[in-house]
RNA sequence: CGGGGUGUAGCAUAAUGGUAGUGUACGCGGUUUGGGACCGUGUGGCCCGGGUUCGAUUCCCGGCUCCCCGACCA
């Protein structure tokens, strides 16, 4: 029974790839569309009372996320589809500055964070840390900077192997004394963070320049580029300032001190005489604005190889240390950052780029036998013209209950199929974020949503 | 880490020193069907430990949990 549908697909659409058939097994392999039936998650009308964050109330209800406690979320199959889709365009834009992805390990040697002086609980207090059942203590990696720079000793050994540019997703694990806002501040999140090596200042510093049009690229094809600020804020060992995107957001942490026609931002952790007077602005020049971190980027000059050890031989035969910057993006954070961005006040709205499914078709009247097969129909169609689809075939729900739950999910648009729109020959199609209400023809609706016109 | 709260069914809540009622969700029957419909019926619950008491979900102590404010946030 529960495989019904997943049938139906492969029978409709076997010859589009969606599914492979080996002896009389179905391999579905992607899951582009899916049927709202046959998904685990309900919504809910009331979010938990425990949370307050309008990003975690809005997930949770929906089905996104379940909290597994304070700080910690599970992602559910339509939340670990936004991330993906998140992680993806991260990852393009990496990939477009010379990214090489990795994976490094979770667990982290004692040793190795004892010889940069940060295994101490005084110096760093988000450790999570643990010992081995043969003996010796490990940390959870909250950071992997160090981990990083020694297993790049392996690989750099001369002037001539650089520069080199390497990304991973991480899941980070920060030991916070108080988590917060929902999945913006936990103590488990997804983080991409990549480390650049370069063989001078004047690469290292063209590197660590050319990340900011990077990162903004990827705010932008979030739909938060506009609102996003390449900001300063306070700098790490070696340079002055470091660098922080901030997204304005009413629920955001921090204080965003902005001057839009300069394109001037500050963090007020850094707001001083002396920072006003370098950057060339006045306070009053300057809006204070309620801001969200969602990537931030550090120069570490030659420092963090320097105490790490992390060598190459220049032209001369000498050795020098590396120069480094390291990149983070708080994946999940963005999420959460999305939401309270675009939410209104019947729930999700995300941005086409990211939403786990660019469109929600909601099937009335599927009582009707006749009515759902040409239902049924419509969704084989908008799979067949490559359109990523979620369809509510519910037989039991009622239409008030299907429109609520529509608008609470959140994709970018919605297509009813009824009785009525059957017998007008037209689909009815509402863009989420504005209400807009337009009736198209199915030629029309291919040509606008269709694989082709997506691009 | 300092301060303040919280804990009753999957979720949201009420009352009570004599072991608990409602909404929602869920099961069943029926009427409905374009904005979370209705009738009937059923399943399901007092965070953990100790104390006071004839008796504790209730009062007291401790623990844990979760939330909020602050601090912190590489």
């Amino acid at each position: 029974m529960m495989f019904c549908g997943l049938y139906r697909e492969s029978i409709c659409l076997n010859h589009l790839h969606f599914t492979a058939t080996i002896g009389s097994i179905h391999y579905q392999q992607s899951f582009l569309f899916m049927r709202q039936s046959q998904l685990f998650t309900k919504t809910r009308k009331e979010a938990p009372i425990d949370e307050v964050a309008k990003n975690a109330q809005l997930l949770i209800r929906a089905g996104y996320i379940s909290k597994e406690m304070a700080g910690v979320y599970n992602y559910l199959p339509l939340g670990l589809r936004v991330v993906e889709r998140v992680k993806q365009i991260v990852r393009e834009e990496m990939n477009v500055v010379g990214g090489q992805e990795l994976l490094m390990s979770s667990m982290q040697r004692k040793e190795l964070w004892e010889s940069t002086g940060r295994w101490d609980d005084e110096i760093v207090d988000v450790w999570f840390k643990s010992s081995l059942k043969a003996g010796g203590e490990v940390g959870l990696g909250w950071s992997h900077e160090e981990p990083i720079g020694e297993m790049m000793k392996n690989y750099i050994t001369s002037y001539k192997d650089l520069p080199i540019s390497v990304y991973q997703f991480q899941t980070k694990l920060r030991n916070e004394l108080r988590a917060k806002s929902g999945i913006m501040r936990g103590r488990e999140f997804i983080m991409k963070d990549m480390y650049s090596f370069c063989v001078d200042e004047e690469s290292h510093l063209a590197y660590y320049e050319s990340t900011k049009p990077a990162y903004m690229r990827v705010f932008e094809r979030l739909g938060i580029g506009s609102d996003t600020y390449v900001t300063f804020a306070a700098g790490g060992a070696f340079t002055k300032f470091s660098h922080e995107f901030q997204t304005i957001c009413e629920t955001g942490e921090d204080v965003t001190y902005i001057n839009k026609e300069k394109g001037i931002a500050i963090n007020e952790e850094v707001l001083n005489d002396e920072t006003l007077e370098s950057l060339g602005v006045t306070r009053e020049e300057l809006i204070a604005t309620k801001t969200a971190e969602v990537g931030n980027i550090f120069n570490f000059g030659q420092q963090k190889a320097e105490d790490l050890g992390l060598l190459m031989k220049d032209k001369n035969g000498e050795n020098v240390p590396v120069w480094m910057g390291s990149y983070g993006i708080g994946v999940t954070r963005l999420v959460g950052v999305l939401v309270e961005k675009f939410a209104d006040e019947k729930g999700i709205v995300w941005p086409e780029s990211v939403a786990p499914f660019r469109m929600h078709l909601v099937g009335l009247n599927l009582d009707d036998t006749e009515i759902r097969d040409y239902a049924d129909g419509v969704y084989a169609m908008l799979g067949a013209a490559g359109i990523d689809v979620l369809y509510d075939d519910r037989v039991e729900a009622r239409p008030g209950e299907k429109f609520a739950d529509s608008d609470l999910l959140g994709m970018p648009y919605r297509v009813v199929v009824s009785r009525k729109t059957k017998d007008e020959g037209t689909f009815e199609v509402v863009t989420r974020r504005t209400g807009e209400t337009r009736h198209l023809t199915e030629g029309e609706l291919t040509a606008d949503f269709g694989t082709s016109a997506s691009a």
